[in-house]
DNA sequence: TATGAATGAGACTTCATTCAT
DNA sequence: GATGAATGAAGTCTCATTCAT
């Protein structure tokens, strides 16, 4: 069966397939300013109300404009979840890239692992986006289009620091391994950017515990 | 991340017509005009079918629009109806103060009675809400509050022209008379409507001839 | 436009119409109580909730048996109704038959106007068939199915009476005197039962002067 | 006055069979498996296409009923859910007490642990309505009590278990400990159950490693 | 280009009626 | 005959999307 079958409702005539991306490149600043307007009203209700119960309508109030210019830039609604997925997407590839950058190897990796977990969960809890993209992780036709696929692409980055630093991690166990990190610490973080600010940093702090524990026999090469 | 939106950049295929500034006016327009139309769609239906068998989308129908115009206006199917009770009050109300004007002292009491029960037989048959509230004024369970109420208000002001007019009237029986005069208008002419002219003609002189007698006693002081 | 138009929901294959009659006459005396018991609960119901409101299952259960055996005495919703109204009829019929008794040539045409109208206001008010009837007078397909030709036919009778009483009444005026006598009556009943017991009597009095004083020029001959 | 009634008289055609008194057993009976089916139906569907996407009248094709019969089981939509969330919940709980039963103390603690996931695991994976539940866990824009309070009560009965085994866990952290547990296994199931069996068992069985290396300090009385 | 009124498919739910037991 | 579970047509209302202004 066909999830989320995308039942397009209302008026439609031509213009049948409406799914490659940001229908236009605002060019003028106030475009791309009402654009990210809407992405960021629309993040806020998805996140607090669910993908369905967020009316295009409701979003493009929050927005500050009418319905008629949030289609000017998205074809249509799962687009807006499209985009915002992929910009937290974006950032949390850079927040990635900063942690991974040059100075990541003065750390040591469990310094680096903390410091990871820490800056993902700052960035998680102060980013509508984050709570948008996973409390409807299963909008879109397949499960966790935007989420996994996310998830995939840190997975994929992590097995190549747990090549450098996991000496006694063998090639074939890294994939397995990379996901366990990246599926708990996801898991956790939603766990805790739900919970008040004392209960969630209890949670963080425990994620940390928890996987230095389970990472020191691969990084040690002491994993029985 | 798997993208799901669109082409179609460019601009537009607008079909510029350099508009002064009548922007909002005509759609403001447009509206009321269609509002009026489902009103009074609705009217006739609510006459014809009565207000349950009454289906919104018969109503849009013979509005010339369709459901989703309705419930643009009206937040679901009662409102509508109480749209064309209170639209029917106003002019009822609007009549009755024309018939009880300045130059109602002009007229003896009988020929006041009379021009009234002629106004408001004249406004009755031409007007659908007329029908449509009286037809149905136990909609829902409970007796309707707008019939009721107008039928209450318009006893009220008659009070008003008895203590005026009919001299011997005591205070205490005030307002029963007027309930009287009321409601048998109401009825009567509730019956003469749905008769063809010139049977409800006759029934409507003839309640002329009823008020008028019923009434004298209480004008002259010589009610017994 | 067809008034109520008999839906029909729900599954029906064979016996499309189903419009004549008690669909068997209950020869056991348990079938009897039981038909007569859910005629007393479609009354209460129908006169409470109105006609579209009731249901089949709150009916069935207000009568203490389940919708197969209404179904097993009416062959549909409506078919209550008409039984229901048909009741009414015959103890309308009852009553005005003793009324116009032989006895009544006792008393003073005013005196049987007023005991008349004390008769059926008691009657009407002890009697839920009265407010289920006319509370829904316009269920049926056209207006007052039930209610409109009971009224025609008091009127007819009444026209008999004032035939041997009213000296003062034209042969062809006395169609709509008879007309004008039952419509207030009717009117003004459907008033006062919805009133309590005080304000109700008030009315139910007041009416009696109405018509007295309506009708004495006709009983005396000395109508303008 | 019109009737509206009908013929149809005499006996049914009844199919008369002498039954003891089987009478309402095989009704109930029927009506159970027909209510299970629709719950089967529903955690299929809501798991597949997600709550709001999931069509009453979908549930009910899937179920081999219509919706009417939906109807007459479950008030609305969300009643399905939630009657799949509770068997779901029972189902967990049952699990539960089985593992945590009277032999569990004849297992380590790694080995119960072990046990408990792969329990977990197996049923999971059989059963729809674990995905249902935790696919929709944020159903109508507030987080769903269900799926949390589950694992709420999991994590409360799980402390209960550390303070009799985990000797150097301290009793303000059994709780921030019992959900870490109970959060990552749900986790790393919910992701295991999506992935096909080879590379699920990979995670199930790594997740034992994770939560095992985790553990043993608190259990050992080593934990830093 | 922005606006928001208009559109209508389709969702959920009710309830008259049937029929197996 | 009695029961009430089952049926499904039809009603009300929502909301994504279009398009005239």
């Amino acid at each position: 069966m066909a999830r989320r079958q995308e039942q397009s409702r209302g008026p439609r005539k031509g213009r049948e397939q409406a799914t490659i991306d940001s229908r236009r490149v605002p060019s003028q600043d106030r475009s791309r300013k009402r654009a990210l307007r809407i992405l960021d009203a629309a993040a806020a209700i998805f996140a607090e109300a669910g993908y369905e119960a967020a009316t295009t309508e409701a979003i493009a109030k929050a927005a500050g404009t009418s319905i008629g210019s949030v289609y000017q830039f998205f074809p249509n609604k799962h687009a807006i979840f499209d985009a915002i997925a992929s910009r937290h997407l974006e950032r949390a590839r850079a927040l990635f890239d900063e942690l991974v950058g040059p100075r990541a190897l003065e750390l040591s990796w469990e310094d680096l692992l903390g410091r990871a977990i820490d800056a993902f969960a700052s960035m998680d809890r102060a980013d509508p986006d984050f709570r948008a993209v996973w409390t409807n992780w299963d909008v879109a036709g397949q499960f966790l289009v935007a989420g996994q696929a996310m998830n995939r692409e840190f997975a994929r980055r992590i097995e190549t620091v747990l090549a450098a630093q996991a000496k006694g991690l063998g090639k074939a166990r890294r994939p397995i391994v990379a996901t366990m990190i990246v599926e708990t610490i996801t898991a956790m973080l939603f766990y805790a950017v739900r919970k008040d600010a004392v209960a969630g940093d209890a949670i963080i702090e425990e994620t940390k515990v928890l996987l230095i524990r389970y990472l020191r026999p691969y990084a040690e090469g002491t994993a029985g």
